[in-house]
RNA sequence: GGGCUCAUAGCUCAGCUGGAUAGAGCAACGGCCUUCUAAGCCGUGUGUCCGGGGUUCGAAUCCCUGUGGGCUCACCA
């Protein structure tokens, strides 16, 4: 696609010296408001060097390049030279790159299909799904789905948190009060209450926690018994949560998680001891990190036993070695931070040059009015709950609207929309930061929601429907498309929103924002409906009429490869 | 106490690699369905951009400092 800016570039070096092309690119912006022009070229920089009152500077340029063919007008205003793209010819060259890419509209290729890891998710098994988990699990696979487009080679894998001393209090207590049954029927509720009453009995039993440990120690050692009944417990536990990854339509390559690592750590308590960076403090083994401010890091405990970092350590460099990463993505929360510093310094230390690869992508902490989630207390919002109140609430909804729907519609229809609605939300603020949970939040379908983007891609295809085959052909192959239908106000301001879709893709994944893809599907639904809203589409004029449609078509596709980087999908009718 | 982080309209937040009058949504009020889906569109009002310094032609944006909230600081993950 004609790169506006960088043309505008080489017209204005060939008026300045001493300015590498790539620097006035970088000066040239955007100006707030569209009257001042598509891009400005603020002169300010330039009075030094040149000696000359910005303005005056300004004047020079707007003047020499002002006859150029790309400007419909040039002006100079104080210190910028304001630039107003001719209309039918930036319309054109939207259009022609979104028909020609179609899905693949917003994509690139910069990635080369080099391997990159995304780690999210990585539920705790045995412990309930809870809202906090949304966070990493669709702010992780909207990373996934913008690095693909990015063209990288994306492995997607969920860290389970199956493993630890936990899973001996778990299998203890089981024994002593568990039943098959209830454990098949509802595992992950079960199994959690196995864990809290193992807490209270522990009080008065404290030989159940010796109990726990010489399991958890069998479990290690691969006693068959013990073994059978973890494994039973995960798979159980697994079950459950691929409904939610269902409901929410996510996918990953692979479930390796910390027991994966369990047997793979003997090599790196080793390698830290032979690289002399191991040593013994208060009976445990710890890397001092103190020289750079973080502290000590604990590797083995003094009972001889691992610790988390342990596992990642190994874990990294499992993934290293198994899929030589360009990048190693890591989706876990703002809490973890000082966890991830140590951790990367470590293997920076143990002199893994590819550590610099290693990025943690921190986001903000989930809680509810009554406080931090507590399982413990009772205070937590379960994930598959809030779905499924989403999608009643769009079934009521749809209901109401269209009283005529069948059942099989509106189950389809809600699915799509109340789930996308609680993703979209997710995905809409910048993820660092915090926020409290809220019914009457995330069930509000009005203004800057899922809804409201989906409903726009509907309202797209309803026009598509009424246009008829013959007019959509017509305008998808841009047949002798007069762009001078596309020039008013509101098509020209979602043209450019179009035009500037691949640009953000690609800057939501180098910041692994995915809010910045979210609010740019916000303005560009904003912009259809406008045009929508200020202009009959299906006119008798034929020619205006395809014109029109072809740009309904590109808005649809935009806005559906939009929603797809966040993981939802684009409703024809709702 | 140390480290990290956040602070912008009544509420939720964009904007933050410095640029021209600081923007959306929600809530409130008023208008628009015999024309393509009103989950929509249009209009009305509000700001000590947390305070104080500094750098700069220019600061919500960068630097320093203070205040307030969140997270975190050795045997859980």
């Amino acid at each position: 696609m004609l790169n506006f800016k960088e043309e505008i570039a080489k017209l204005i070096a060939q008026q300045v010296e001493g300015l590498e092309l790539a620097e006035i690119q970088e000066m040239i912006e955007i100006p707030q408001d569209s009257k001042m022009g598509d891009y400005a070229f603020p002169c300010f920089k330039l009075a030094k060097t040149l000696r000359k009152a910005p303005p005056l500077i300004a004047k020079g340029i707007a003047e020499a390049i002002a006859e150029a063919e790309m400007f419909e007008k040039v002006e100079q205003v104080n210190a910028y030279v304001n630039m107003f793209i001719s209309k039918e010819a930036f319309v054109k060259v939207t259009m022609e790159e979104v028909m020609t890419k179609g899905d693949d509209f917003g994509k690139t290729n910069i990635g080369e299909n080099k391997p990159v890891i995304v780690e999210y998710s990585s539920p705790n098994i045995a412990k309930p799904f809870h809202i906090g988990h949304i966070r990493s699990t669709v702010i992780g696979n909207s990373l996934y789905k913008i690095y693909d487009a990015m063209g990288y080679d994306v492995i997607r894998i969920n860290h389970l948190g199956d493993y630890g001393t936990q899973f001996g209090k778990m299998i203890c207590a089981y024994r002593h009060w568990g039943n098959k049954e209830d454990v098949i029927n509802e595992p992950i509720k079960t199994l959690l209450e196995y864990y809290t009453k193992f807490h209270v009995e522990v009080e008065e039993h404290p030989e159940l926690d010796d109990e726990a440990r010489e399991i958890f120690a069998k479990l290690e050692k691969g006693e068959p018994e013990e073994v059978e009944l973890w494994q039973w417990f995960r798979d159980e536990s697994l079950k459950e949560f691929s409904r939610v990854y269902d409901m929410l339509g996510i996918s990953f390559d692979s479930y390796a998680g910390e027991s994966f690592y369990s047997d793979k750590m003997p090599r790196f308590v080793n390698e830290l001891k032979e690289k002399g960076l191991l040593e013994e403090s208060r009976g445990a083994q710890i890397v001092d990190l103190e020289p750079y401010g973080l502290g000590a890091a604990l590797i083995t405990k003094s009972d001889g036993s691992t610790l988390y970092i342990t596992r990642d350590i190994a874990a990294a460099v499992y993934r290293k070695e198994t899929y030589n990463f360009e990048k190693n993505i890591y989706v876990v929360a703002s809490q973890q931070n000082l966890h991830f510093q140590q951790w990367f310094k470590i293997l920076e230390l143990m002199g893994y040059e590819w550590s610099k690869d290693c990025v943690h992508i921190p986001f903000g902490l989930v809680s509810l009015a009554e406080g931090t989630m507590s399982t413990r207390h009772g205070r937590v919002v379960f994930l598959e709950d809030v779905l499924n109140k989403a999608v009643e609430k769009t079934k009521e909804i749809i209901r109401e609207k269209n009283p005529d729907a069948t059942e099989e519609y509106v189950d389809e229809v809600a699915k799509t929309v109340g789930i996308g609605a609680v993703i979209f939300q997710e995905l809409s603020n910048n993820r660092i930061k915090d926020y409290v949970f809220n019914w009457d939040k995330v069930l509000n379908f009005d203004g800057e929601t899922g809804p409201y983007v989906q409903y726009t891609h509907a309202r797209c295809a309803s026009v598509l429907r009424k246009a008829g085959d013959d007019v959509v052909a017509k305008a998808k192959a841009l047949e002798n498309i007069d762009y001078k239908h596309l020039t008013s106000e509101s098509a020209y301001d979602l043209a450019k929103m179009l035009y500037k879709f691949p640009a953000v893709v690609l800057d939501a994944g180098e910041k692994y924002e995915p809010s910045i893809v979210t609010r740019h599907i916000v303005d560009m639904a904003q912009g259809f409906n406008r045009f929508y809203h200020d202009e009959h589409i299906l006119t008798d004029n034929e020619d205006e009429k395809v014109a029109k449609v072809a740009l309904v078509l590109a808005a649809k596709e935009a806005i559906k490869n939009g929603l797809a980087l966040l993981g939802m999908g684009a409703p024809e009718r709702m």
